[in-house]
DNA sequence: CACCAGGCAAGTA
DNA sequence: TACTTGCATGGT
């Protein structure tokens, strides 16, 4: 294999296979649920979005024609639901005020420059903004989070105050520009990190990785 | 009971 | 610039 992180991959992909990341969701939701998955846990995400599909209200329209107080209260399981249901707003109000309220009109400007707009919005950091890219929009930008921090800390591929930009970059540079192949990288990134990685383990034991 | 979970921005010095 | 703190629910 022609590098360490080509090599990783391969070696996840065939533990745990393709692991179908945020399959049959609509782009709407996916971002949705990008915003909601911020430091939180994903049972806790699928509860808020549940509720919103229960009132017929995961639709731009919908959320958009909503007072903030409601979309918190509905997002409440999600925790940090005042913030988040602001950090929505003003994403919802970016699409409403540049592009008519047209999802598909934002996801379809050029991927540098839908990252950059993303990340304009005051609630939107990094790995939200990529992570909407990439799984909501289809466009390749390699998602970095705590996981794959944690990950490449504890096996020293990276320093111990590597920044985003930086382990994105050590990612990027040594794998094609692949929408799937980035999609399903990070996802198995998580899976590892859930199941051999966790924050409370200081060591990974009989961790997958440690033979390379 | 303490700690954790697919962050981000604002405040302090 | 470099730390620190607030935001909050639900599971282990």
């Amino acid at each position: 294999m022609s590098n360490k992180i080509q090599e990783i991959y391969q070696m996840l992909f065939d533990r745990f296979g393709p692991q179908h990341w945020w399959p049959g969701e609509t782009p709407f939701e996916v971002m949705v649920g990008a915003v909601l998955t911020q430091n939180t846990n994903w049972t806790n995400v699928s509860r808020a979005i549940a509720n919103l599909q229960q009132g017929d209200l995961l639709s731009f329209q919908a959320l958009h024609a909503m007072p903030p107080s409601l979309l918190a209260e509905k997002i409440r399981p999600a925790g940090y639901y005042n913030l988040k249901a602001a950090r929505l707003k003003n994403l919802l109000n970016l699409i409403a005020a540049e592009y008519q309220g047209r999802l598909s009109d934002f996801f379809a400007e050029e991927t540098a420059v839908l990252r950059q707009k993303l990340l304009a919005v005051k609630g939107v950091g990094p790995e939200t903004a990529d992570s909407i890219v990439l799984y909501a929009a289809h466009k390749p930008a390699f998602v970095v989070d705590a996981y794959t921090y944690r990950i490449l800390s504890r096996h020293s591929l990276i320093v111990e105050d590597a920044g985003y930009d930086e382990i994105q970059e050590l990612f990027v540079g040594a794998l094609p520009e692949d929408v799937r192949l980035y999609n399903e990288y990070h996802a198995l990134l998580v899976k590892l990190g859930k199941d051999f990685c966790r924050k409370s383990k200081p060591l990974c034991a009989s961790c997958p990785l440690d033979g390379l």
